[in-house]
DNA sequence: GTTGTTGCAAAGAATTTGCAGTCTA
DNA sequence: TAGACTGCAAATTCTTTGCAACAAC
């Protein structure tokens, strides 16, 4: 579980790590790496899939991107400002959401003798488009 | 994304089903089906993984247990009531906690057209057993 | 020139699946 | 006795990693 952070060695910017940055911040549907890989690749035409998922992982660590895992599966997102996610059960969709009261929640779960770094809200189901293409929500 | 039920076919009660729920029912730490193949394995010496992750996926189906993902992997627990999680970084422990506000929050969600079916909060970082061991938690 | 980074392919980890035999209802 | 379920092993899927060549600084 635990990550030592040795953190010595300086990183150098390359080329792959500026394309693979710019894809995730011009994309606002919370693409995978394989996704990104193939919007790099635009770009890049050499890239391959493991200096993505390299290059994710390094972007995630800096603070730059964000991860959201949905199904086991990481999604990447260019805004890394406090927010959550909900994601539509029939068409997969992630869409950003704010949560109000979310500081009050959270010091309820630290009374419990937690100290809480990361907080994250999923909330599932299905988003406008597909409630309305099932008849669920009409107006 | 989307899954089509056919629920047809009768289900039938075997032994691994029955031992498989309660070891479930049994553990408090929320295992994995590879701990749960093991605490099984005592019981039914051939019970195979296979079979653990299937009748696992049958059991949470029928909602008699329920599934949580910490960093992509599969836990269960026999708690099926609404509340949510705590996962230490330090330690991996998984700890249920109740939030207050709930409801309030989900229909604000709800405001922006969603129909929200399940929910979902995650506080990651140090339990209290940790956070003393580390010297942040004093008292 | 160092040494961090890349592309490639192979390895990993968790989970799912095909199949022939077995057991439940 | 029909067909749902099992054990086993192979297959899948997503992600990570080892390594020699490459490219930032």
């Amino acid at each position: 579980m635990e990550k030592l952070e040795t953190g010595k060695r300086k990183k150098r910017n390359t080329r792959q790590k500026a394309v693979v940055y710019q894809v995730v911040l011009d994309s606002h549907d919370h693409p995978t790496a394989e996704k990104i890989y193939e919007r790099a690749k635009k770009e890049l035409p050499n890239i391959s899939l493991g200096t993505v998922y390299r290059v994710l992982k390094d972007l995630a660590q800096e603070g730059r991107i964000k991860e959201i895992i949905v199904n086991k599966q990481s999604h990447f997102e260019g805004r890394t400002d406090f927010h959550h996610h909900f994601i539509c059960k029939s068409c997969g969709r992630i869409e950003d959401v704010e949560t109000p009261l979310c500081r009050y929640t959270c010091r309820k779960v630290e009374q419990k003798g937690y100290v809480v770094e990361d907080i994250e809200y999923k909330f599932y189901g299905l988003c406008s488009k597909c409630a309305h293409k099932k008849g669920i929500l009409k107006e």
